[in-house]
DNA sequence: TATGAATGAGCTTTCATTCAT
DNA sequence: GATGAATGAAAGCTCATTCAT
């Protein structure tokens, strides 16, 4: 019998926060759906209203942040064609996500494997897109010689390892707070590609000044 | 029945190993000891007569690779009193082990929430242990005026996220050898704590030039 | 699947029959819950829809006749001052429950240690509370010169014991009646109190004549 | 390899006691010949050089008592032609085995079940053979005229009851000694008989008096 | 005589999932 | 939309027992 006042859409995004915060703490594996049905209020078999299958459940977890990604840079990349602003682009869209959706991304990390194989290809197809994303950036900024790189995927992998460890340890409640997070990483992000530590100040300073509009963009993003 | 030939201390390895495998390939839960027990050649029930449980099994393997690289760290910076040296050891010891462990390591970082309380709290203990010691390096580097950083801790865990990247991607039949890695990151992390990019290998270079011996040490270790 | 007609009540109480016929022949630890399971017609797992676990169904399954018996000589001797006529309403009551539920009493007396502490706390209270009861009604009628005792609580077990010996012998189909039974035992515990031979038949027959209404409760109780 | 000391006899007792001991305590089903063989200071395997097998340990352990209690009432018997002698040597016999060999006698009334099929026939065969003993006492005391009873067999089994019920209870160290619970439950089994309260002790006065020399067997039996 | 190594059988229990209601 | 009842698969683990050494 459905419950006076129940609501189906209500429902479904309180199984995916339920899903995503029982599979963060216990792992997916060890999540059970009785658990996350619980959390809900409701009967394991109820689930099946909502969901196909539970790793088509931790699918559609795991795909959604990485399109938002690579929609939320894509769409702020667009008019940037500076690859120093397409970094800080980038860095504020990664931290951002990183520190809001901690959980959400922690599970990106960790139970990837747990997907079957069609569903993997999808995912690790999108995270390709997403590191290739920032290896572009690399590659066009060290052209230009702006950056310093041995190798551009090597970095890119070394850039977003450091970025992501951010889920690691980062909680609301510490003592940085998330604005401070972004600057510090992004001065270091900066520094690893062999720019003086105050080029990117630098040149923040200098794209206020002169460009107002743009940089709005990019403060929403960046929130540096 | 005994087979002939078969050997407890054998087995006990070829245990060890069976497990790091199946479990890095399939997720501490979803590795069955029957499959680990069948990647032996042996009984599922036959395991038990090498360790007490499941759970005791990954702690061995989550401990042991810390307990080693605190220990060599600690065995080659007793006699390496500057900072940029000890870093450099640091980097080396770090990422040897991530590159000759890739899966023991990755191991570590992935499946650590299923230990059980007690266990937990020593192998998080030996996380931290480590991990201070790096932050150590680089509070020392710092007030010597050899690194810039804003803050020692988060520097520690974004230089500590780099460095562990590389179990994500590295494969010993990959296009780069260790030592290319271990050369690019060494770089990477010297410019994240604003040196300028060439002061390691410029140092490196002096080393080699007034101190033989005591750099000879630090080659053995770091491989840099 | 479901089958038609499947029902949660008439399983459950299904359930409880067969664990007790199984566990009476072969033993708790012995009574695997395949077993039982089979005996109710479905799978071992499904039985964890009407249990918590083996334990707790043992507990159930021994709480629930000392309960019974408790209840049932309470309500009983409320209007039975009578040392002499509560210890045959004590007898007829314990009789009764060990010839009408022969297994689940010698469950009782047999797997008692396989509780654990909590539940084993609880029905050995139980019994105390039911042994001691009879001690009272002994103690009782000691002081009032009708039973002649050396030892209360050592008679009391002794009569217990002799009075539950009958359900390692008696078959429903065998030569002898439930009423049979009572009549002999309770002259026997008569004896064993130090009455004489024919005083309870004596007592009862002065009771019917004098008190029909007390004396009708007593029969229904203990069937003497 | 074989200990110093080591001896084969006394490994073969110490494993008789430590079984005992752990069956009394877990139940045989619990009892793990790894528990035993831990008892013993061996490791369980090693237990086969002494014992064909789980069931046949539990066979033996079971035997045992009844062969002794029935030879020595037998010994006993032979030069006692009275009903009430053998009455009492029996009651001595049994009560003395059961407060002597608790825990053997506890396992044999509870673990009875576990044997298979032979050995249980033979052991119920000994069980038989021992209570019909008692039996025959009752008949030839009855036909005497010394004991008043209904049913012989019934009667048998209810006195067989009361006296094995000592074992549930009897604490080594509580405040009843072996002989005031004898004395106790020797009387309560004569008046259980229909035998004036102090028939026993009687018989038993003119016993000393006139019979000085079987008598003394009598006490040493029965403790009484 | 003793045991390290191994095993097949079997246990209780959890789980994702199905389906009639 | 929700759920009680049921299930097949599989898990970790214990056990009695065997056998070469």
């Amino acid at each position: 019998m459905r419950l006076v006042g129940s609501n189906g859409e209500v429902t479904e995004k309180a199984i995916r926060r339920a899903a995503v915060e029982v599979i963060a703490e216990h792992g997916f594996e060890a999540a059970s759906l009785r658990l996350i049905a619980k959390e809900v209020g409701i009967q394991a078999p109820s689930l099946y209203n909502y969901i196909k299958s539970k790793e088509q459940l931790l699918f559609d977890l795991l795909k959604e942040p990485l399109v938002s990604m690579i929609a939320e840079y894509k769409a702020g990349a667009e008019h940037l064609p500076d690859p120093f602003d397409r970094l800080q682009l980038f860095i504020g869209v990664h931290l951002n996500f990183h520190l809001d959706f901690t959980q959400e991304v922690f599970i990106g990390n960790m139970e990837l494997r747990r997907l079957k194989r069609p569903h993997y290809k999808v995912v690790t197809g999108l995270r390709d897109e997403y590191s290739l994303m920032l290896t572009k950036i690399i590659e066009e900024g060290a052209k230009a010689g702006q950056f310093q790189v041995d190798d551009a995927r090597v970095t890119t992998f070394a850039l977003l390892a450091m970025l992501s460890g951010v889920c690691n340890w980062y909680r609301p409640d510490g003592p940085l707070s998330k604005d401070a997070i972004v600057r510090i990483h992004t001065k270091l992000a900066m520094q690893m590609l062999g720019l003086p530590a105050t080029a990117h100040t630098d040149k923040a300073v200098r794209d206020v000044a002169n460009e107002p509009k743009r940089r709005k963009r990019a403060v929403t993003a960046s929130v540096a």
